[in-house]
DNA sequence: TTATTATTCAACCTAATGGTTGAGCAACGA
DNA sequence: TCGTTGCTCAACCATTAGGTTGAATAATAA
């Protein structure tokens, strides 16, 4: 069933999400994880950061929820999750409503709606 | 017509939208100015924290390109500014075919996708 | 057992963040 | 002109963040 939570974790949940992609590599480590699960090593190594820099943002997206590690031999393989990623669309989701009956910028929207093949 | 941005650019574009969303209190000032302009000491008003720490909140905002300060008297009233919620948006729903092609948590998403009376 | 591989932990550095207070400035009302 | 209002700027402080390097750990291979 569906969790439940307060607002005060929700918020601390945006929190985290938000923080957690707005860093470039952590959001190139989104990426990547969208396109299958990878171990550290795999993740780490198109970036010219050490290994342990990447395994901190590892932790960070854990903390945020956006990533799940477990253990096959001795490496960690990770797992993209997408609940928070649901949740911080959701959140910007509460002003679509706002830009779709404003004009402000309305172009920039419709014209970066591609095929979408879905809603 | 459209705004070209380079690859670089829409990076830093989010880093500084999602890192401006990282935090409550904007989000709350971004919350408050969906429902309509507001000056610096309105935006304040509801908030524990001085004065300033709202203004340089704003500054943030603004350098994230969501708020727009205009001037009328002494008052510099303060505009929400969509398209970057747009782009956030846009890059939260590269996802959203992967989300929506597995079942790993969709109910969340179901399940809040209520009456949305308003935001 | 020992060595190797994959990864984390710990300590450290620097820069950025979020907060404070106090001073400064621009626009208005008297 | 003078005082008030509305806000920004500047300096400072404590904490966090992103990076480094080196040591520790855990699983496998020899």
């Amino acid at each position: 069933m569906v969790e439940q939570r307060s607002p005060e974790v929700r918020e601390q949940q945006l929190d985290a999400v938000f923080g957690a992609l707005a860093d470039p590599t952590r959001r190139a480590i989104v990426r990547r994880l969208a396109s299958g699960d990878a171990t550290v090593g795999e993740l780490a190594e198109p970036f010219a950061i050490s290994f342990q820099a990447v395994s901190k943002h590892l932790r960070v997206l854990e903390l945020a929820g956006l990533v799940e590690r477990s253990r096959r031999a001795q490496q960690r393989p990770c797992k993209l999750r997408i609940e928070p990623l649901v949740a911080a669309g959701g959140w910007l989701g509460d002003y679509r409503e706002l830009w779709e009956s404003s004009f402000d910028r309305l172009d920039v929207h419709l014209t970066k709606k591609k095929g979408s093949s879905h809603a």
